[in-house]
DNA sequence: CATCTATTTAGAAAATTTTCTAAATAGATT
DNA sequence: AATCTATTTAGAAAATTTTCTAAATAGATG
């Protein structure tokens, strides 16, 4: 995993609208494909990278392939960015500010 | 703006470490570039990326270029990202949730 | 005003990403 | 087992990103 693999995913605003068609509820690949001007492999392709981000789980059956949104890895990077921006609320930094700060 | 580039800003490790070395204080162009093994041209550019993604301000003083955070980009990546996962506080959907969901 | 310091811009090479077509895999159905 | 459906993998072409060197800009200083 790793930061990089996961903002690289979300650079992508077609590989952003699959997490938003994901936020509700798991489609196969296929359906994930009919709502883009793609090949099928090029969906292959996006629904790869977003996985290896970490962002999508996976589930066989038949001989369908259903992906859904693990937000656990959504709120990691919300974690990060919160940290970047500085904590505002508690004036208490959990990254590597050892300064005194963030009065409140 | 638009998220696609400031995602593609934070894809990059790089460019991730100088948004934290901003997270406390501004920073010349150059004070920047000595803690990488860059070229300033090659700095300039990645310093271009952030701002472009609306992430940096900058403030021209002597021949000094100070960048710093914007937190408020910060922030709007984190309420996508709220968003995307879905509000699991309120039960109450901000974006394109029609459905009841979110039992807490 | 010559020139030094800080930084950016230009242009090209190298590396990576995205897309396609064609072929491979794998489970389902006849 | 033949074949149909869903999806991925391979390989190559096109597009984009990253990096460098060299040159340009701009303000500061002797």
């Amino acid at each position: 995993m790793g930061f990089a693999e996961t903002f690289k995913a979300l650079a992508d605003p077609g590989r952003r609208d699959i997490l938003t068609m994901l936020r509700d509820r798991r489609m196969s690949a296929g359906e994930i494909g009919s709502h883009f001007d793609m090949t099928g492999a090029t969906v292959s392709y996006h629904l790869n990278i977003l996985k290896k981000a970490g962002l999508l789980f996976e589930e066989k059956e038949k001989n369908y392939i259903f992906y859904s949104l693990n937000t656990s890895i959504v709120e990691e990077v919300m974690v990060w960015l919160a940290d970047l921006r500085g904590n505002t609320e508690t004036g208490v930094s959990e990254g590597g500010n050892r300064d005194e700060k963030n009065k409140g």
